[in-house]
DNA sequence: CAGGCGAGTTTTTGATCATATTCTGAGCGA
DNA sequence: TCGCTCAGAATATGATCAAAAACTCGCCTG
């Protein structure tokens, strides 16, 4: 079994090389990040335990790293809930996004080879026909897709991992705009930034992403539940 | 935690109402922060439990918590250690602590009470004497005090808790160099930052900033394990 | 007499622990 | 040097205890 000396690249294997309290952690992300579960949902650890099938301890791990992540937030008691976003939290979310995904951004922009902008804009037009269908999974994870992808390119690994997890923040508010109005409100911003990125000109990629930044965030602050 | 039969061993609970878990996390946070663990160090959960007195099952959610956040890193195995910074890591530091702390500091510039100010000074004025005194803790516990103290008055919680967590990626190596070269090396910067700060001038206040940033920075830099 | 309020009880859920199982790495012998 | 075995540590399960929410039911009030 085991071979000597040889960093083998295991080969993409699905298998169950990862641990459970992992799985249950991307899975887990996966559902926030795309919006299964509500704003204001609770989040049970023996409902996910009968929900994935899995064991009490890895459930409790991952929640645990997902308050962390603040895409889940601890109620004070022992209550663990999908946070309902205030007017408050969207502007500090765009805050924080406009300061780190703009720097990435920006960043990337001297750093992507151009093939890699190529598969960005066909990453896009997969975006702008899941807008047409009406695709809503399609389109939050397109979309998120999209801002993972170039935050790589930064070739800042520290920040672009930071700056992916605020998604979680927002991603089941997003995904309740989408539900109650469409993806068909989503002029796509994404043109701008691919045209930057061509120019190479870190200004204007910095700029498009400010502006696709607030667009996106302004449609969660539409959807907030209207405070009673 | 233990009512019954507990000895006069029990530290003075104090009206302690947090659970285990967090209590381990805050406790470890702070080792690693200050430096009592060394980098490269191994973190078993075995170890923990005898060294912390505490369960199994908080000192896992704590450290995964703790790798979440780069504070411990996962050796791929099923070890956990605490992180040996590279070169190139020490650049990813940089790069994102200039662009979190400085846009948070431009903008503590235009919020901070003058009062605060002051508290922030006194706060500096303790932090010299820790330096003249070659109290490394005391100069460890005070610089991160005095960023975290500055960082909470941009009123941005999200992007300044998040500032604050990447104190935890270097503290230990910090602390090597303190120990290796004391702390007499460190002129002191925060006194361009408070001027910055009482002129309420956000670009004085953020090249200051970025000054700090790279100054401490490149002493972690200096003392790197010399693996080259 | 109907409706609401609240104390006490039930039940759900979280926190912790003890334990079984699995995996890793090292030591040992051929 | 290679393969096998073993000790030890991590992973994961289920049980147990405690706490909080939900519910019940009787009482009080209008």
């Amino acid at each position: 079994m085991n071979v000597p000396n040889t960093p083998s690249v295991t080969p993409a294997e699905g298998g169950q090389k990862l641990p459970a309290h992992e799985l249950v952690y991307q899975r887990l992300r996966a559902q926030i990040l795309f919006g299964e579960l509500a704003p204001g949902q609770a989040v049970t650890i023996q409902g996910l335990v009968e929900a994935l099938d899995s064991g009490m301890t890895p459930v409790r791990e991952a929640i645990r790293r997902l308050i962390s992540d603040g895409a889940l937030v601890f109620q004070g008691n022992r209550r663990v809930s999908v946070p309902e976003l205030r007017a408050e939290d969207v502007d500090e979310l765009i805050y924080a996004r406009k300061t780190m995904e703009c720097e990435l951004a920006r960043r990337a922009a001297t750093r992507i080879p151009s093939a890699s902008v190529d598969a960005l804009e066909a990453l896009d037009l997969r975006l702008d026909t899941a807008i047409a269908n009406g695709d809503v999974a399609g389109y939050l994870g397109l979309n998120y897709e999209f801002h993972s992808t170039l935050n790589q390119y930064a070739d800042a690994p520290i920040l672009a991992d930071l700056a992916d997890r605020l998604w979680l923040r927002f991603g089941p508010s997003l995904r309740v705009v989408c539900g109650r109005f469409g993806t068909q409100s989503f002029p796509d911003r994404h043109k701008d930034i691919l045209e930057g990125l061509r120019k190479k000109d870190a200004d204007l990629v910095s700029l498009a992403m400010e502006r696709d930044v607030l667009q996106g965030m302004e449609q969660v602050r539409a959807g907030l539940t209207p405070i009673n």
